[in-house]
DNA sequence: GCTTGCATGTAAGAGGTTACATGATTCG
DNA sequence: CGAATCATGTAACCTCTTACATGCAAGC
């Protein structure tokens, strides 16, 4: 339901192609909505019939025709009324969870390799917030003029990144629970 | 892909039929697995048709007959194999997140209340979490004997716990920065 | 008499995933 | 010479959401 909306907030950050885009959803975006090629391309092309983005195909020499689409009245209008809409409780699926209760049926020994890799990629992320929240907000190189966007951008880094050191505090948290249960007489 | 395996963990923890199923899904296991009824009757059908449940009809008196599903050996076997698989990185939506992104380009004081709505929802979530940490885990009428399926339940409590107190901490830090954005010059 | 709870489903449509397809350039 | 990057798409399939449907019993 709000792939669009989406699309739109990164066009108005920085209008640009189906495939920079798809980049950006890989990236920044990813972050927080995840989104393949496929699906962009698909919604854009619907997008563009609906008059809620803007294309302008440009040459380019040695490689293919682009499309570079900008956000259009009807888009702006179309996201401000989203931006208005009440907050929908989001819905979950968290596959570790699930397994972890499953571990009582289960060997513990098999997941807790799993959640020690698992957690190899969270501390992995964490590192790359950090490293993009130097670079991008407090480090030297940072634009020090304050403006609402960055100051967006910002929060909803640290957002992401609070995010990644509870996900570690409790991964460490399931694996002592996971090897205290495997230490007990009966396993 | 999991709603399989989280009906099988489910079943494993307590057989049932598919409307308890679905009241479940609305509590303890829908904090980390959504899915309504008419997904879970359809699944639960196809499992059985797989031979992954067995259902037995019970009839009951001045309510509707009920199949109460178990846990076939086939399913154990399937939810052991899953259980062994690499733990997929789970795909995230936020829209929360691309509306904090999206209020740089309209008025930031309508998204401040629906935060502070937000929050107070996760206020309340947390309030219903840790009420049921001392109900079933650590308050007196708890059991005292230790069980790795109650240990893993808990495990997975204290996850969505954790989670409850950063969402708070990081909605806070929103509110400061939309309040920041908003009282400066050129706003 | 109305709502809530118990109990099960069908059907249409929206949304998302996976596989396949093309074609040029640049880098190792 | 092969892989990766840029750039765009189609098609089949699966999953999920939303709306509709039925029917009885208990409590207010």
């Amino acid at each position: 339901m709000a792939l669009e909306h989406a699309i739109l907030v990164s066009l108005l950050e920085k209008p640009g192609s189906g495939y920079e885009l798809a980049r950006r959803f890989d990236r920044s975006i990813g972050y927080f909505w995840t989104a393949t090629h496929q699906q962009i391309y698909r919604v854009l092309k619907r997008m563009e019939g609906d008059g809620w983005v803007a294309a302008r195909e440009v040459a380019q020499q040695g490689r293919p025709d682009k499309k570079h689409y900008s956000v259009a009245a009807a888009g702006r209008k179309v996201l401000s009324a989203w931006l208005h809409e009440p907050i929908e409780p989001e819905s979950v699926r968290h596959d570790l969870a699930v397994k972890i209760r499953g571990a009582a049926f289960d060997d513990p020994s098999a997941l807790m390799r799993e959640v020690e890799r698992y957690r190899a990629v969270h501390s992995e992320r964490l590192a790359h917030y950090l490293a993009g929240e130097i670079r991008d907000f407090t480090g030297p190189e940072a634009p020090g003029t304050p403006d609402a966007g960055r100051e967006l951008q910002h929060v909803v880094l640290r957002g992401g990144i609070a995010y990644e050191r509870m996900t570690l505090a409790w991964l460490d948290d399931v694996l002592a629970t996971l090897h205290r249960i495997r230490e007990r007489p009966g396993h």
